[in-house]
DNA sequence: TTGACATGCAGGTATTTACCTGCATATCTC
DNA sequence: GAGATATGCAGGTAAATACCTGCATGTCAA
């Protein structure tokens, strides 16, 4: 996984709001993407880009059009990698704050 | 939550480091975390305030030292609404996109 | 109290980023 | 084929970002 690429794809609110539009209806093309979204359409294309090159987004071509569909893979990978690892310890990380800030 | 300091600390590598680092030895001073990276003090003194601001990381003062601690609350969010919400769906996206490919 | 140590604060710069406009190409429909 | 439609590509700009250096402040320990 390029953590790296999933993260910054991730840290745009554009972005964000890409993957929750594909998630209410997936296979949207571009155009269709575009009138949900207030900017250019060639800015949309670069956001779809970056998606597309963390693998969050995969397109197939239909014709003139550009079809989009979500790719759940690396979401998952960085729940795995990121969420869970701090998750395991939550409780004893809050209790090491806890414990600091009493004075030990 | 405020996904977009969230996410936009997540987007940085060094910020990646910072919490593997703190998730390995919760409660390192500034210093302590410095000497795993490569770059200035106060380069790494930014980092640790957007991670701050974005909640993943509080701050206790212990004389001239300050103490770094995980807060793994936002993770958790981050994962409820931006995770799970693709992960259910997902072997009916990937359906999606298998169909497309074989031309419906 | 004085020197060493840990951190804070104020700029300065090169790169990246998120937009845009303008034009080109490919595909459908009539 | 011609016009409409969907997307691709090539710059151009303003703002954000990730570094840096230099200096100030606060704290410990002898």
């Amino acid at each position: 996984m390029h953590a790296d690429d999933v993260f910054k794809a991730l840290a745009d609110p554009t972005r964000r709001r890409l993957l929750d539009l594909l998630c209410e209806q997936n296979g949207q093309t571009l155009g269709q993407l575009c009138e949900h979204l207030d900017m250019a359409r060639q800015s949309a294309t670069q956001h779809l880009g970056i998606l597309e090159a963390a693998n969050l987004v995969s397109t197939v071509r239909r014709g003139r059009e550009k079809l989009h569909f979500i790719n759940p893979v690396p979401l998952h990978e960085v729940y795995e990698r990121w969420v869970r690892k701090f998750e395991k310890q939550r409780l004893s990380l809050l209790h090491d704050l806890k414990r600091e800030l009493e004075g030990e």
